[in-house]
DNA sequence: GATGAATGAGTCTTCATTCAT
DNA sequence: AATGAATGAAGACTCATTCAT
């Protein structure tokens, strides 16, 4: 077995990263074992050991990559041209966080709970969620700027303010979905229809 | 015939679940151990195992506990007549969860982030939470019908639907402000305020 | 299982030391698991744990004792008033380390090599080590001084030198015994006596 | 037909042994792995494989070839004619250790104590050792005939009990100036002196 | 011949829980 | 009732060795 490529490398990454996100939304972080995971893996304790040099440094690669993942699905929504106005904006990132825990066959929502919970004993992983959710608001309250421009909300918005509850929408939906079940992105999108407009202000 | 009358079982129970809260929330769940918890009671392995016959069991009392002193502090809230604004009304509920943290000495937020995540291996606290939240969105439900009336919203308004949004929000706030730590009840009041109020609108 | 006696506590020591000295020698230190501890000593894995936190503990504790041993059983021929002659002092010493290994039931020699060999690796150790050897050849210079005082050695000699010379003889005894098993302590001095004594001198 | 010479074999086994002294010096003989000495050898695990067929022969082949370097050195002490008195004699041979140490680039004392550790559950390597320390003592006693002769120590003296002396100075050199790293082959020579002249005896 | 990725048995250590005192 | 020492199953990780390429 010599020097195997770049390509397949990562490659096997993948396959023992899929292996170990298959086995964390089952059992959770901890109650998941190296052994579970390798044996997902099809692989040898040693060779997963090549890979990831540590459990910890599996979670921490695993939580990362579906948080790149999330990142590169909503980016297109916060590119679009024109803007879709508040409540359909939301409704499309929520959809995106449903359609990305069916497509890859894993659960974005679960593994962002046990991410965050997570995150508590870790510090490394702590940062890193920090200046991706900073990151992430700051892209909405561009957002947020595009809108006041279009009218679609009163000049006199602070972004900041604005950004921060709407990261807390799409952010509660992941939590509500995860534990009730019962939460469609379309809900949400009407719900935050509802709350925005007024007896008599005309719908959509 | 017991030495020991209920009244100090009671107190020796508190004693330890704010024990093992303070631990979790140090450590997260599963990196604390019994012995922590223990020596953070000031009891023994013995007498700890008396009042919970395992630690899952203590889990589940501090998640359970935390749960209900949520609800104690938001109720009042609900039941305010008459019943403040949306906005004001989120500004309270947020306020009442950074108060909680406070006052208790411990974190309500952390222990929420933890909760949640073990509910993914823990069919018990799973189901304990979904009844709670979901009887929880019915209550804000009602206050959906109250503000309907009151024509702070719109008649056509859903009331599950707005309840789902609502809950996101609050959700989401404790999340937002574990992780990155930046946002206040009152910003999120304000983001939620010039979300719903557009251009020309009186303000609140 | 309440509070257990110091003297109890002590005594479980030294039951696990006896263990694990008997597997050293057997096995050399690496090549000792410690489930071969653990089965010696007739103890669980986590009650010898609670005696010593670690392997490296264990050893450190094992190579200390027999240091502190040997010290015990040297201590009297050091202070005895006379001082023996040079050889027959030599002879008794080499007679204490030979007997020390028969009657504990454990070969202090081979204890030694272990040690010292562990002591490239172990700063800890090394240190100890060196501490004890040389004050062990500070009572020895003191001897010297003796013996100078005596005249059984000539008054110009060098204390330092001197005690350096029968450190390497005593730590060679045990070498040499411990790998070609043949050498007494009654030849090791013969050796020194024929080496110290001219042709003509008068015998011992 | 084979693609390398036999001279470049044994250059490579040399290349090996090197790499894996320098280890075996820095870590101890079981801390080293056999990917340590790979990545000091610049080769594949397969290459040193085909060289050594095991940890254990490594091992072996390094003790037995620092025991013939040492012997090659001292060789010509032993054959000098005509021979130096004893404490000249030891003194030049404590010379060599330190020499051997010094010119290859390694510190064949600590490889002695690695070696005399290992033999105690390497039956090969402890038979080896014997072996070569036996035979060594063979000829330390035909020094002692020559002194013998030469009127440098008395005539009744037994070869057999002076060869165990000399060799215990020696090892016992080793021992010392291995842990506590203050010994010269000066001062164990002038410490023999000092014991062998009584009072009033002329020096050297 | 050479390579180095893969193997997997074996190691040290932890910790929830029990129960003799 | 209370104690805390003891248990031992289970977990994370290592590393000598092999063999497909």
């Amino acid at each position: 077995m010599p020097k195997i490529t770049d390509e397949k490398r990562a490659l096997r990454r993948i396959q023992i990263l899929e292996a170990a996100w298959s086995c964390f939304q089952k059992q959770g972080l901890h109650a998941t074992t190296m052994s579970d995971i390798i044996a997902a893996s099809n692989l040898s304790a040693g060779a997963v050991y090549s890979y990831f040099p540590s459990k910890d440094e599996l979670i921490l690669a695993a939580v990362k990559t579906s948080l790149t993942g999330l990142r590169e699905r909503v980016e297109p929504l916060l590119n679009a041209a024109p803007l879709l106005p508040p409540s359909r904006f939301i409704e499309d990132i929520a959809r995106a966080v449903t359609d990305f825990t069916a497509r890859e066959g894993y659960d974005l929502r679960r593994v962002a709970l046990l991410g965050w919970s997570e995150a508590q004993r870790n510090e490394h992983l702590r940062e890193t969620m920090q200046v991706y959710y900073v990151e992430f608001r700051a892209r909405l309250a561009d957002a947020v700027a595009n809108w006041k421009r279009a009218g679609e909300i009163r000049k006199t918005a602070d972004d900041g303010d604005v950004s921060k509850t709407l990261l807390a929408m799409i952010l509660g939906f992941v939590v509500q979905s995860a534990i009730t079940g019962d939460v469609s992105a379309q809900e949400l999108a009407h719900g935050l229809r509802d709350l925005v407009q007024r007896e008599g202000a005309d719908a959509e």
